[in-house]
DNA sequence: AGGAATAGTTCGTCTGGCTAATTAGTTTGG
DNA sequence: CCAAACTAATTAGCCAGACGAACTATTCCT
């Protein structure tokens, strides 16, 4: 995490640059489709289908956020029948809250919409331009697996 | 804005990887530093700083935010002495507003801070991945231009 | 068995946004 | 030329989403 030796004017120009493009673009992915559901609580659907069956717990760290705003997102999902809790067997205190086949098929439509305005505009790329995504795309993927 | 012919696999395939990579990194950004500024206070700054003295109203739909709201931001923005407010003098109902030097002094540390996080990042990559990543970044932004 | 630890919830609060109504200043039609 | 209509900003009151502290229920440990 500390600064090894500085960074060179090429290294914090790109950075800033790609900080602008994502910033910029996900503010206008985000504000692409006013959706039904909160932020949060859309997130947090999401990382109950991508991460399997979780337990609020474990939702509330990959969220970043505190175990009572948990309780509520869950509980608001839950009562749109986008979500099901399941209390563990061997242990009740905990439960585990999984993506319905309603929450799976709301997450799905959501995507589509929002796929759909990106990939409007990157059909009109050329061919190259296209490649260039496809490269990067590798490259920050790579960068954000490992922590 | 119409669909002219069906989307291709590849095409969405693609959107759906760029906008998986761009939500997430810019959720990483933004939790990355609690600043001592909310997020609209920043971009309000911000906005001020680019676009030079701004009226409120014009802030307000710069920043997509209704007038009561800019006052407050605003109203925080001028007690910390980050922008300053001045009337107009042959409309004396609207006043303008400006960023101070303290004002751009920390939007250049804040800008620092947050191209930190990236450019850490970005310098363990060798050298071609780099430049896909240059290369990716101009496509985008020409991306972001044209809306 | 009984105390410490853990998962989740409840309660009260704060922050940041909104709408509706208000104030102050400017423009315009009779 | 002045009253009505309009406009910029503000004030007041409300709501949603997040938080910390305290609480309940359950499990673990000796």
């Amino acid at each position: 995490m500390s600064a090894r030796t500085p960074l060179t004017a090429s290294e914090t120009d790109l950075a800033s640059r790609l900080r602008l493009i994502v910033t910029r673009l996900a503010r206008r992915l985000r504000t692409q489709l006013p959706g039904e559901l909160s932020p949060s609580q859309l997130a947090t659907l999401s990382s109950a289908e991508r991460l399997g069956p979780l337990t609020l717990g474990e939702l509330s760290t990959a969220e970043r956020v505190k175990p009572p705003t948990m309780t509520k997102i869950v509980a608001c999902l839950e009562e749109q029948g986008l979500v099901s809790r399941t209390v563990d067997r061997s242990d009740r205190r905990v439960a585990r809250v999984e993506a319905t086949a309603a929450g799976l098929r709301f997450l799905d439509h959501s995507r589509q919409q929002k796929d759909a305005y990106l990939a409007e505009r990157l059909r009109d790329l050329d061919p190259d331009d296209r490649a260039a995504l496809e490269r990067a795309a590798g490259v920050l993927e790579r960068l954000l697996e490992d922590r």
